[in-house]
DNA sequence: AACGAAGTCAACCGCTAATTT
DNA sequence: GAAATTAGCGGTTGACTTCGT
């Protein structure tokens, strides 16, 4: 009798059969995963997830190797220039984490939604909230030298350009991202 | 030391777009 | 051109860790 298949919590089963894992990755299966595409490559995901040995589907095993097995990956540590540019990118395109992750080089759009999730939506709604708060009438306390650095630091992020232009330039030319350099010198510039 | 709340992040889900048949 | 398949994206979930009481 063969022995039973020793089942994870999360794994997949459909009737009695263990048909996919589910949850964590285990260092085994990144090895198979990482092995099989630098033999092979990775294109197919549904073929590399039947081939590799690693009972999962192709999206798992896409998004394990874009976001932590494949060359170059930087994880963790995002500078301060790397987090200027991921506000200044979230302010021009908004949710878009996929492009924003393409100025970033080795960082993922996971990665970046994380991260703008849990540190940087909170900065932003709370100078957001400060900018609710404009200039004290003469004769009420002034504003804390705390406050006035952030007002400082809102000044130095505003921007200065028409987005109209900028779209208008974006569909006149490739779908490159030349628009989003231009925006970015721009920028700079005012800055 | 124990517990609950809050924070973090890896992974999954559902959907759409792109590509292939 | 239509249907099926695959790839990719953004939102969400849930396990784990850290912090405060």
């Amino acid at each position: 009798m063969a022995p039973k298949m020793a089942l994870k919590k999360g794994d997949e089963i459909i009737g009695k059969r263990k048909i996919v894992n589910k949850g964590a990755w285990t260092a085994e299966e990144d090895t198979k995963l990482s092995d099989y595409i630098q033999k092979y490559g990775a294109k197919q995901w549904k073929t590399v997830a039947l081939k590799a040995g690693v009972n999962r589907c192709g999206k798992s095993c896409r998004l394990r190797w874009l976001n932590y097995l494949r060359p170059n990956i930087k994880r963790g540590n995002i500078s301060d220039e790397e987090e200027d540019l991921i506000l200044r990118l979230h302010k021009l395109l908004g949710n878009r984490w996929s492009l924003i992750a393409g100025r970033l080089p080795g960082r993922t759009d996971n990665e970046i939604k994380n991260y703008w999730n849990s540190h940087l939506s909170k900065k932003v709604n709370h100078k957001e909230r400060k900018s609710e708060f404009p200039a004290t009438p003469a004769g009420t306390t002034p504003p804390s030298e705390e406050m006035r650095e952030e007002n400082l630091e809102n000044e130095d992020t505003e921007i200065n350009i028409d987005m109209n232009d900028l779209f208008h330039f974006s569909a006149e030319g490739t779908y490159g991202l030349d628009w989003i350099d231009k925006f970015l010198q721009i920028d700079e510039q005012g800055a």
